[in-house]
DNA sequence: TTCTAGAGTTAGAATAATTCTAAACGTAGA
DNA sequence: TCTACGTTTAGAATTATTCTAACTCTAGAA
């Protein structure tokens, strides 16, 4: 379900470099761990990651290089509500959410598997539309 | 569209008394004000708010009152994609949100005028769903 | 009414996530 | 090669929230 884009460093570069973003080494190598390894990680786990995987790199640049990439619509910034912490999502098509509460882990789920109609008073414009499924999986 | 719950005092220590919350002063004025004045406050909106209209409050009374009268179940925590800052909804029935990209404001949407349907994987069972629409207020 | 235990409140310190700052570094183009 | 500018860095700062330990209040017992 969760659809995992593994680039080479190359593609990775193309795709920075499409994107309008300098493709440093940090950049690419976080860009790829995201794309290629980890899933809904936050910031702090990409540090952990990035710590152990590249030499010398700082939090600041992690927090930057996340900003950046997302800036730059690469990749998408979310917040639930089970966490203070932003998770970061390479699925930068529009998509919702499922939570399982017991582990706290999020799942994607494509965009034609939920179907959402509204009502809205007058005057409110939508132009969006989050859903976020809670539950358990068994 | 916002439901306005304007209680008296007396009233307030009614509710929390039946959610088994002790009705000291604090926990009144400030579910009151969030009750009848508030509109999904901030914790430190609420704090700016107490510490004008209550004589002497400290801000870790106000963390926790919150979060007494969450636990309690006489207010939600909502935590949105546009701030790092929980919001307190007074309104506990299910319901779901629109926000105001322009202002941040948040407007609760009744649950009956949003409709979800959707279609999870093998072993994911759903307990409940929120949905968030994003757009502006002409 | 007084006493007491437990719950509530307090100031201030602590923690956690994130952002800022200013200096050092790297790199693409002149 | 040189320069300018974007990037990275360490560390400090900020922001939201929680913790700690002492103090206070209050409901019920005596």
């Amino acid at each position: 379900m969760t659809k995992r884009l593994c680039l080479s460093p190359a593609e990775i570069e193309q795709k920075l470099n499409d994107a309008g973003v300098q493709p440093t080494l940090q950049r690419i190598a976080i860009f790829r761990h995201i794309l290629c390894e980890a899933d809904h990680p936050t910031a702090d786990q990409v540090r952990e990651w990035a710590e152990k995987n590249l030499d010398k790199i700082s939090q600041a640049t992690v927090y930057n290089t996340l900003g950046t990439l997302v800036e730059a619509g690469l990749l998408q910034a979310l917040r639930l509500p089970h966490s203070d912490k932003v998770i970061y999502d390479h699925n930068i098509e529009d998509h919702h959410h499922f939570l399982d509460e017991k582990s706290g882990r999020l799942y994607d789920l494509p965009e034609e598997d939920v179907e959402v109609t509204y009502k809205l008073p007058k005057k409110f414009r939508a132009h969006r539309v989050d859903v976020v499924v809670k539950g358990r999986v068994e």
